[in-house]
DNA sequence: CGCGTCGATTGGTCTGATCAGTTCGGTGCT
DNA sequence: AGCACCGAACTGATCAGACCAATCGACGCG
């Protein structure tokens, strides 16, 4: 409001885009703790009338805190503070795998053997028996599929089963972002076309095994060998296939 | 508007929001590599009439695009594809560190604690003489900052450094979104108030030398001791302190 | 008391106008 | 000819106001 307004009594900052003030000015309130999880906005109206911008920047702003995974919107209903759980705020995540090519891939496999060993050590010194049940439930359910898109989904529903035991929400958010359906989708039909979907299986059976004697070494050395021998395909298929092709459904 | 509109025609697809299609279909013709890094896209004009949205509904597409950092908007000039590199990709990243608060920063620094041991690791076996150089600069103007926000910045440079040399644009992405300035600056208030920021320069030259020796197991020890020291007074700060406070600029 | 209807509230979309940077070509001076 | 300057055309940024669509709650009927 007033020239007096700021805790930064120097306002040098480069005039900034009007539609980022009311961005800034949220997501502040929202760190500061003067908004919650859960925590209803006003209309977008009177936030445009407040932050003195138009409705139309307002629902720029309104909008770009969405896609961040900070408000949730409710057509009719009105804006909310989301739960501000890692999950929301490593949603947009997800585009890194569905839209990188070539060398990011290899990048993102490195990433994630340094992150599913030491998840999958983890997991072996913290699971329940319910838990490893559940696990063993869907490992079958790998097994049953045949190759098709439901053992696609039941592969990535192993290895999230298998961080959500961590207990770490976070890394299993940024988990799951670094590994997508298409992706996968392409690991499993190139694995099938060379006819070593059972190296695929024996990779998890070890993995799983490794959980039921709740041995972090030999989980860390499984999820190692699991994530390199996906690592070791998809360099071959870089290298002789087209890289840039993406299974489409 | 008309009769025949339809409940659904022949796309199963529960009728998205118009601002949605726009979306999707760019992503679609970059992930197909239709619109490839730098190339331009028509005006928002010709955008909104192409897709048969209004431009309102079109700039909200463009505005979520450019969150995700896959487009760039440039005023005056026209809509870009982004470079694509995952340093644009994971920008969205750092809201993380920006406003968790409590467990979820614990939880960062278990991330944080499997991937910053392994990169060092990596950066130790593949570090040339100029970037060993170039983090000892780094390094010393650590020690001479005083505790300033100058130390807190040539901190946060010296891991990215140490990251960026494993030459892993992806890792080093998702690192700088968790390690966040405020994030880093409540550490370092932390230490200095306990007296304990040579423990933290000890880290920091214990991991330097490792990285001279070319020595993958020592720098992996060296920054697990780090992120661990680090963890343990985040852990003591949250439970005696206010979990919820943070440090302005 | 239960439930449906209808109206007020609120986000979603559209239209068209205007403001603000960018780009590029023309103009005129040297 | 070469170069600096300037302005018109282009393009994104912002605004204003209207109307559509989903939601929620109060009212009234059975």
């Amino acid at each position: 409001m007033s020239p007096t307004d700021g805790p930064s009594p120097a306002p040098p900052a480069t005039r900034m885009p009007v539609t980022r003030r009311p961005i800034e000015r949220i997501k502040a309130m929202i760190a500061e703790g003067r908004l919650r999880p859960g925590d209803r906005l006003p209309t977008e109206r009177d936030l445009a009338h407040e932050f003195e911008v138009s409705r139309s920047s307002m629902r720029e702003a309104v909008r770009t805190l969405t896609t961040l995974g900070v408000l949730e919107v409710r057509h009719g209903a009105g804006v909310y503070v989301s739960s501000l759980r890692p999950a929301d705020l490593l949603e947009t995540f997800s585009v890194l795998a569905e839209i990188s090519q070539g060398d990011t891939l290899i990048e993102v496999l490195q990433v994630r053997r340094m992150l599913e060993p030491a998840a999958t050590a983890l997991a072996a010194a913290r699971a329940t028996d319910a838990q490893l049940e559940r696990v063993g439930a869907i490992l079958d359910r790998i097994s049953s599929g045949g190759g098709g898109r439901e053992t696609v989904a039941a592969d990535l529903t192993f290895h999230q089963a298998i961080v959500q035991i961590t207990g770490n929400a976070t890394l299993a958010a940024i988990n799951d972002g670094l590994s997508s359906r298409t992706f996968n989708a392409r690991v499993w039909r190139g694995h099938c076309a060379d006819g070593q979907a059972a190296r695929l299986r024996q990779d998890h059976e070890r993995i799983y095994q490794a959980l039921l004697a709740r041995d972090p070494d030999a989980a860390r050395a499984a999820a190692t060998m699991h994530v390199m021998e996906v690592e070791r395909w998809l360099r071959a298929d870089l290298e002789s296939g087209s890289p840039d092709r993406a299974e489409a459904g």
